[in-house]
DNA sequence: GTCTATATCTAGATAGAC
DNA sequence: GTCTATCTAGATATAGAC
């Protein structure tokens, strides 16, 4: 098999894995295993797991960061806030692992932790943005104090809901229900500052969503 | 030394050891080294590693059941609630490892995912008598659908908010500003469903509190 | 109750043949 | 590039003397 096509093999089949049975929970032995190669064969194309749950975020973040970036020019629309939402859950689902075993990761591997606090600096930075922008527009009224913790707030949803699921619901958000719920728990922390009718506008819309998913 | 004094110690060392280090990264070695016994002492007092992540768990547990019990009658003062969210993340603070890594905890121990799950459930329950009292009485204005939302959003909180802070500050919520700023964004996402004058009322009060503390 | 010594197991990782 | 075989380290846990 050519390099790059084990290379890629062992990467989707540890993605999987990890997933699946949280990234402590699975060996390379596993991984090699499951893959169908020899565990000499993984170490050939990665010098550690480490390595690969490095590799792994990096495929994150190209997935992760064009969507984080929009935010700039200022959403005020409120399907554009819900499709964003959406696509980012849905990719961190998809690297799900990583969110699953946070501490543990950026504590045990320094490039992972400086990348990670970097994302999240980031999206914080994101999700204020689109605050502001909704301010601007005149449609949030809500004084700066509130504006940083909501912030926060937003960025703490953002970042545990996918663990927090999964604690109820074995397979967590890769039920498109309970991700159209979580969608809609960090929007409804939003719509009270807004102004009227936006804020019943808003509601509506989410509360449309909600029952058209369940 | 007596038998109770070992085993206390061996469960104030492992507490410790795990809080500052996360419980995967300690080992029952480092545990007996740490609290100068033998590794075989440790487990004459011990079945097993897991053993003591189960007592540590039911000390919190009897720490931490009574703080959410009394919010059946209903907490309508701001001060009330302050006061409980301030004793309610103190306690989660010296039992922090439980929170730092709850998937992995509760997917190897068995006993523990019900006794967390159970405690989850009432932990809510508690949030939403909360919001509830605060309806009945007239301050909080919401509909049942946000409601329920609410109370998700107050438990995910309530559930990872060490963690998330310990991905920006060591030590977490140790510090004691932070942990004011946390218990102020949990009410900050409840204030804005009040209606006048008690959200200006209760707005006010927070923002003194935070004032005082940075 | 406590110790020393050790068994057992499993993880990540390497060596060297093919 | 891939395999088999193996090393090494470190973890949980036990045995048996004191």
């Amino acid at each position: 098999m050519a390099r790059r096509d084990t290379r890629e093999l062992i990467l989707s089949t540890s993605l999987q894995l990890f997933n699946g049975y949280g990234e402590p929970n699975v060996t390379t032995n596993h991984i090699a295993d499951e893959a169908d190669i020899s565990p000499g064969n993984l170490y050939y194309h990665f010098r550690s797991k480490d390595d690969i749950v490095i590799e792994l975020f990096k495929r994150f973040l190209s997935r992760f960061q064009p969507l984080i970036g929009i935010a700039e020019d200022s959403l005020t629309q409120a399907e554009d806030l819900w499709f964003q939402l959406h696509l980012s859950f849905e990719v961190k689902g998809e690297f799900r692992f990583l969110y699953r075993n946070l501490s543990d990761l950026t504590g045990r591997i320094p490039d992972l932790d400086r990348a990670m606090r970097g994302l999240l600096a980031r999206e914080r930075l994101s999700a204020w943005n689109s605050l502001n922008g909704l301010e601007l527009a005149g449609v949030l009224q809500i004084d700066e104090v509130q504006k940083e913790m909501l912030a926060d707030s937003i960025l703490l949803a953002l970042t545990y809901w996918i663990p927090f699921s999964e604690l109820f619901e074995p397979g967590g958000l890769d039920n498109s229900d309970a991700q159209t719920r979580a969608i809609a728990r960090v929007l409804f922390s939003v719509t009270p500052h807004f102004r009227e009718p936006e804020r019943s506008q808003f509601n509506a819309i989410a509360t449309q969503y909600l029952s058209n998913s369940s």
